[in-house]
RNA sequence: GGCCCGGUCGCCUAGUGGUCCAGGGCGCUUCCCUUUCAAGGAAGAGGUCAGGGGUUCGAAUCCCCUCCGGGCUACCA
């Protein structure tokens, strides 16, 4: 039988870089068997909706290059797929539950049920409802219903044992006795989760139920509710969760956690889904670079760590490094576009590209390496073009020197300007870095960046020239 | 408090009774390469396998206890 599994994200804020990783093993373990992927969106708090929310998970997960086959734009056989749209169908399942006695609505105020609790608490009690309205008979229960603010309840048995086979962590056992009469029908006519994702992931006939660990507490609650309902279970697999560095759940206050974010920053998204792929999960040999593709093909549940694992920015920055000088030069200067201005010459871009491509981190780290191509406007602290261990006369000899040099040089091209800048700076009797200092200085306005003589090449011999011309005069006025 | 999950170098991890005086990667240090910075190459520092008891000829691996961390404990997901 086909797979059939689903990630379910509730729409209240950015796709969660978090949750990205969850929905990625489910999407490999559906994509690896040939199975179906589905996107429902679990809507059921109305006061926690944020408006963009959905938009941002279809532009974050069809960046990362996570597709799906059933869902609220793609349709399906189980439409619609966001669960506010399918109130009617949580309610008739509540009630069905009541009509077979193993639910029954509660009248109790929210007030009365916070009262409650607060005198539990006081006295050091578990806090839990206390069962008020479960023995109010059926038919007065069903009449009063028609009138008053109600929810519904699940009639949770005192003892016995719930249990499931975990496919990360095992066998999990709980007693019944441990859990309250929880609510499944809100007053406000939506299901709870707990009700609304059993009820979908049965009538969506989904196989594999994979999510964050954070969800191994509400197991017995779902258990009751597929039993109540003579349901069979399908097998589960809870996966660890993505830690801030301070090993509670990443959240915001550990920097941004937005999908969107990362792809501002200029990260891309094959090293996204790299890095956090190996966040809980490793293949058990000591390869480390895994495509989509790849991926799909070596991943496996059994695999899956069952501890939760912090996130590690430097290591996505190693990763980000290392797609980015996988990528073809043309593929790159694609992708670099966003990240420069767009009036830049396009033919400029693409062959200055070779000569950063491995000197980047993010895409965001190209344009100040390589913007003394395209623009003139340089402004750099004079001082910085005098090298370690010499002076300001010296350097301005130097530069003079290097003027000249560079006039004749015919053709501009780096491979006529290396022998030809070395050849001076043995002349002169300076080390080639303290030569190419003032020069990339002169040049460029930085004292780091791309190699130097396929720079003057690429910035031509007028403006390279000039350049120099004007740091000769920065230069003339210094104090040292 | 209760229930549940987890605990191998700073971080991601390999390891499921012997070949582990614990392997790889990130980061860090040093060196090489070198026109800067990267990239690349080489070397190195870094771990009482949370702690304590067992079981066993032998334990990171099995059992028990303790400690620490986390999740849940809502008409939130």
């Amino acid at each position: 039988m086909s797979v059939r599994l689903r990630f379910a994200p509730s729409p209240t804020g950015a796709l969660h870089i978090g949750s990205v990783r969850t929905f990625l093993y489910n999407y490999v373990f559906a994509r690896q068997r040939g199975g179906t992927f589905i996107l429902r969106v679990e809507d059921t708090d109305q006061e926690r909706l944020v408006p963009g929310a959905i938009d941002s998970i279809y532009d974050g997960l069809h960046w990362l290059g996570i597709t799906w086959d059933e869902g609220p734009r793609e349709g399906g056989p189980h439409a619609p797929y966001v669960q506010s749209e399918r109130l009617p169908l949580y309610r008739k399942h509540a009630e069905e539950l009541i009509a077979k006695g193993a639910a029954y609505y509660c009248f109790c105020s929210k007030e009365r049920l916070a009262e409650l609790r607060r005198e539990q608490e006081a006295r050091h009690e578990l806090t839990r409802y206390d069962r008020h309205c479960r023995n109010i008979p059926a038919a007065e229960a069903a009449e009063r219903a028609k009138s008053e603010s109600h929810v519904i309840r699940l009639k949770v048995p005192d003892e016995g044992t719930l249990a499931i086979d975990d496919l990360v962590h095992g066998r999990i056992e709980w007693q019944a006795n441990t859990i309250e009469d929880q609510v499944l029908l809100k007053s406000d006519g939506y299901p709870t989760y707990h009700l609304a994702v059993v009820v979908d992931d049965h009538v969506m006939g989904i196989t594999h139920i994979m999510r964050g660990e954070e969800w191994v507490a509400s197991v017995p609650k779902h258990l009751l509710i597929y039993r109540a309902f003579g349901w069979d279970v399908p097998p589960m697999a809870h996966v660890p969760d993505v830690l801030g560095p301070d090993g509670k759940k990443l959240s915001k206050r550990h920097g941004s956690t937005a999908v969107s974010q990362f792809r501002d920053d200029g990260y891309l998204p094959e090293a996204l889904v790299n890095y956090l792929a190996l966040v809980g999960w490793s293949p058990g040999t000591e390869d480390e670079l895994f495509s989509m593709e790849d991926l799909v093909r070596v991943w496996k549940i059994e695999q899956v760590q069952s501890a939760g694992g912090k996130w590690d920015k430097e290591r996505l920055d190693f990763f980000n490094g290392v797609w980015i000088r996988r990528l073809p030069v043309e593929e790159l200067v694609r992708r670099l576009r966003d990240f420069v201005p767009a009036e830049w010459d396009e033919g400029l871009l693409r062959q200055v590209t070779p000569l950063i491509q491995e000197r980047m981190k993010t895409l965001k780290d190209a344009k100040d390496q390589i913007a003394f191509l395209f623009t003139d406007d340089l402004s750099y602290d004079r001082t910085a073009l005098i090298p370690k261990k010499k002076d300001q006369a010296g350097t301005l000899q130097t530069l003079a020197r290097s003027l000249a040099v560079l006039r004749s040089a015919s053709p501009f091209t780096a491979a006529l300007i290396r022998p030809t800048l070395e050849a001076l700076a043995e002349e002169l009797g300076w080390e080639r870095r303290d030569l190419s200092q003032p020069i990339r200085v002169a040049i460029t306005g930085r004292t780091v960046g791309p190699p130097l003589y396929e720079s003057l090449e690429l910035l031509g011999k007028e403006k390279a020239i000039a350049r120099l011309e004007t740091a000769q005069e920065l230069l003339t006025g210094v104090k040292v």
